[in-house]
DNA sequence: GTTCGCTATAGAAACGCTTCTAAAAACACC
DNA sequence: GGTGTTTTTAGAAGCGTTTCTATAGCGAAC
């Protein structure tokens, strides 16, 4: 016995056969005497012996493996606030279970490698982070038959993909909602990537609140951003240079909500006071930067812990019919929208004087 | 041929052995008639060949697959910026190189369990990210024999590990050294977590530096922090209630710096003009914030990327002799450190009121 | 035309485990 | 003490590769 202990080193050690040893190893011990129980558990335990994963998974033909594959378009993992909460219930779920996680990163440059890392039988099942209009890896079903959960994105029925995200819809309906009440019937939008699905169901929830409450949408209201904080900022100069200006602007995500801010400082257009301003994510670091921006919570671990569970009930019974799981999102109220009520309720002139007050520049 | 295809199955289609196959398909073609290896690569093209991770693994006795350890001390990945970044890097390294990633999140509870899940022929060599003191995984070399390296903490020499950090005392010992530059002489410190290497590492440079200009230390003006900006503010509340003030603070992170300039802005002290604070570690969120802090900036990504680099060198070679990789941070100095040179040079009274005037509570 | 020395191909033994199947041992019963 | 039944234990065939070693095939050299 050279290198490490193996199966057979320990079977000849407590002088009986593999089988044996193996059963009894796995816990499988019922059947057998308790004296050679003792003597096979004594010779791993002095040979320090540690089962081949490897080998193991070869013969199981499993390997309790889940794959964690970030879209080709996240390229660096840092920046995607997203992924590591997501990331987190996944391991908070698969861990316990004695699963482990692979991470998967393809190169943008070349999807077909990513079929070979993949499919390749090291892992059992997959979770697919986000993955934008597209992507390659939408196309998972024509390549693979292995179970797969996509998170963070709310896809189509066509992809027959089994799916755990938050409900854009029902959440940005919320919050549309919430501003409308507040007295707000100017309201301007700012649009997400237009690759994420995420923001297009945002921006389709917000326009059909509008309409149900018979609120004319103004187009020139409504921004292209992507997401990113300066987008927020672009939008605030398009906006903020309008003749006419909405007294309410709901970001698709608290990131422009952020950068529109920060545009409205620099031209000291005072917020809520002049122009409220709504976001969605409730990210962490708005929180902690002191900003008490109005915005819809949810929850990302969950995202992650529900979608590890789906998957490995669907690793468990076979079924792999496509689901979909909703999270619902949760509204919360902090500073950045003000009731719009003193506007709403006195003549139109009074509201024109002040938002043309705002428009200044 | 039912499931999926094997080597066999692509054999068997393209009417040679398994062998020749094999050979070819790993592109050692060049010991083959043009037409066999034609037939070959066709046959495995059309059947959709794909060859098995898991059989391939087991015979080669490798993996290509590195694990990445986190300490079971940080549970949550997701408040682990650092760990974020060297991440980042590591997928930077190791990705185009085909090699895999194995994320590995230890239960504090069950210590053994890290090493059934580890040194099981998964994996072929590991990054330990950041052990604290006490840490398990510092054991490494009592249990495996897998090559290791360490990142994020600079450990003593006898736990045989190679590592990859920053060089906290020099860049602490810069930073210390550029504060009494700007004329300060009474200078306080917040310490680190006291499980970390790097906080005690970053106070000893802090105090050498101190003690070679001949400057006393304070100990009252010494505080225990963690490194969370919670311990920032108690250390700011500790250390401004106190009748006498230095006229600078270092704090050994930047988390820290900015939840003592918080609570400065409560008890509004101005920062820099009574009380100059300096930070390390240049943490994104804080620029983010627009706060601009002066502390040291150290590139985490690079440290990944460097770690990988070292692992993969030490699997090929198999030297894995203990290394140890510094790398340098940089200064960066933005505005929350003032000179002192108009206090310093004025006789004493003055300054004794200035300060006096920042202890007011 | 036999032998040598190539090259091109195939056979077969690992790799370390799981698990199906069969055989041996133990026991009860008549 | 056979026979049948139930426990215990062992044998052996995979799992899908890689790779060492052996064998055809074949032209060149003697």
């Amino acid at each position: 016995m050279r290198g490490k202990p193996t199966l057979r080193d320990v079977a000849q050690r407590a002088g009986c056969s593999i089988t044996t040893t193996s059963n009894i190893l796995q816990g499988r011990s019922h059947m057998y005497k308790e004296d050679m129980v003792q003597r096979v558990l004594s010779a791993a335990h002095e040979l320090g012996y540690r089962p081949n994963a490897t080998a193991r998974n070869l013969a199981r033909r499993r390997t309790t493996t889940i794959g964690v594959v970030l879209d080709p378009q996240h390229a660096r993992i840092t920046h995607n606030v997203y992924a590591h909460d997501v990331l987190d219930g996944v391991l908070a779920y698969l861990e316990p279970r004695d699963y482990d996680i692979r991470l998967i990163t393809p190169r943008a440059n070349d999807p077909a490698a990513v079929w070979r890392r993949i499919d390749n039988g090291s892992i059992d099942g997959v979770i697919l982070i986000a993955p934008v209009m597209g992507s390659p890896l939408l196309e998972w079903r024509h390549y693979s038959s292995l179970p797969a959960v996509a998170v963070g994105s709310t896809l189509p029925d066509e992809y027959l993909l089994s799916q755990v995200d938050i409900d854009n819809d029902a959440a940005m309906a919320t919050l549309t909602e919430w501003v409308i009440q507040q007295g707000h019937r100017a309201i301007g939008f700012i649009k997400g990537h237009p690759l994420h699905w995420s923001a297009h169901q945002r921006e389709r929830a917000f326009r059909r609140i509008l309409s149900q409450h018979g609120i004319p949408i103004r187009e020139e209201w409504i921004l292209q951003g992507d997401y990113g904080p300066e987008s927020g900022a672009i939008a605030a100069t398009q906006l903020l240079s309008q003749k006419d200006l909405p007294t309410a602007v709901i970001a698709a995500n608290d990131d422009m909500a952020v950068g529109f801010m920060q545009k409205c400082r620099e031209l000291e257009i005072p917020v809520p006071e002049t122009i409220s301003v709504a976001g969605f994510d409730d990210a962490y670091w708005v929180q902690r930067m002191g900003i008490q921006l109005t915005t819809i919570q949810h929850d990302r671990y969950q995202v992650g812990y529900l979608a590890a569970q789906l998957l490995l009930h669907q690793l468990e019974t076979g079924d792999s019919r496509p689901q979909r799981i909703l999270i619902p999102g949760t509204l919360v109220v902090r500073r950045t929208v003000a009731p719009a009520y003193a506007l709403a309720s006195v003549p139109t002139p009074n509201a024109t004087i002040l938002t043309e007050g705002g428009s200044r520049q």
